[in-house]
RNA sequence: GGCUCGAUAGCUCAGUUGGUAGAGCAGCGGAUUGAAAAUCCGCGUGUCGCUGGUUCGAUCCCGGCUCGAGCCA
């Protein structure tokens, strides 16, 4: 609780790191600290259904304090960076209104980055012309990049088929350059960081590994299971959840349980990963190293 | 007890007609502003079970041993 609070008013404090880290606890006390009230920013919290699942916070913590955007939408609901922080701004704001502090928590670095650097002026995704890109080679959709933008084509990750599609997007939705575009928004983006503050938790590989473990079997054991089966066919956007497709093969019986569990740890890590990477970036998050001992 | 097969990367296995070996998964590193718990990129030295022998040279051939699986008693 070192962080310095005083210049910064009621402005948000972040609270990011890897999952399982321990974000929602520390969200808690820092909330508790600063006279705050926590708003999410973990992409499937978002959703209802899958509290179990994506580790929401439980009924006993959510009556501690209040919590915001926690299992507003439902499964199957489309969701993008944009439209989250559309629907995060008003709620922070409101909280300010109220002289509080918001206590933002999450893992998801998109829909954070969203929130502390603002959209860029980009068109959001087109699920027509998406449908449309699918049925396409991607050297198909690399050719038509590189006539385009050159620029941005040399750019992104050809063989990443997302990223050129939704370069080839932005050209095709606004008739410029999505190089451009890019390079004018990044170019503003710089100097907003000195304004924000914010915590990243840092755990021991191993330790954190212990501690992704532990939370799978608590997931399994605890109704993980009983939850996928009641989403089996809703699903589309549940489907990308960790640990959803691990069950769905258990329950059909291709998976046997223990192999299951094994995945999800497995996909679990990897995302951990991903996820200390996207926040090293963060320069201007504050890290906060956590040892097993804390257990909180 | 006898016979057969196996023993190679953390795991599952491939391979070397004798010139010290490579896939998948795991792991590690990275990218990432509207699908992000997504998507994509890069990274492979390991006493080739142990021990003798043959050979210029053995992980590979031969003997013994250890462990595992199976078959016969």
């Amino acid at each position: 609780m070192t962080l310095k609070s005083a210049p910064f008013g009621t402005d948000p404090i972040f609270i990011c790191g890897p999952t399982a880290s321990g974000k929602s606890s520390l969200a808690l006390e820092m909330a508790r600290a600063l006279d705050g009230e926590i708003v999410n920013a973990d992409a499937f919290q978002l959703y209802h259904g899958l509290e179990i699942l994506t580790a929401s916070p439980s009924a006993d913590e959510i009556a501690l304090l209040p919590h915001h955007l926690f299992g507003v939408l439902d499964p199957g609901e489309k969701m993008d960076a944009g439209r989250y922080l559309r629907m995060a701004k008003p709620v922070i704001g409101e909280i300010q209104n109220r002289g509080r502090t918001p206590v933002v928590v999450g893992g998801s670095g998109l829909y954070l980055k969203f929130l502390t650097h603002g959209p860029a002026p980009l068109p959001e995704g087109d699920p027509a012309l998406r449908a449309g890109m699918q049925s396409r080679p991607l050297e198909d959709l690399v050719a038509q990049l590189r006539d385009l933008d050159p620029v941005e084509a040399s750019r992104v990750s050809l063989q990443n088929r997302r990223y050129v599609e939704r370069a080839l997007e932005i050209c095709l939705l606004t008739g410029e350059k999505a190089s451009d575009l890019r390079d004018r928004w990044e170019s503003k983006t710089r100097e907003t960081e000195s304004k924000l503050r914010g915590i990243v938790i840092r755990r021991d590989r191993a330790d954190l590994h212990a501690r992704i473990a532990a939370r799978t079997k608590a997931m399994l054991d605890g109704g993980a299971i009983d939850e996928v089966a009641a989403l089996a066919d809703v699903a589309a956007t549940c489907e990308k959840a960790i640990g959803f497709r691990e069950i769905r093969s258990f329950l059909t019986g291709e998976t046997a349980l223990a192999d299951c569990e094994e995945k999800i740890n497995a996909a679990t890590r990897q995302y951990a990963k991903r996820q200390e990477t996207w926040f090293r970036r963060e320069k201007w998050l504050e890290p906060r190293f956590l040892q097993p001992l804390d257990h909180s």
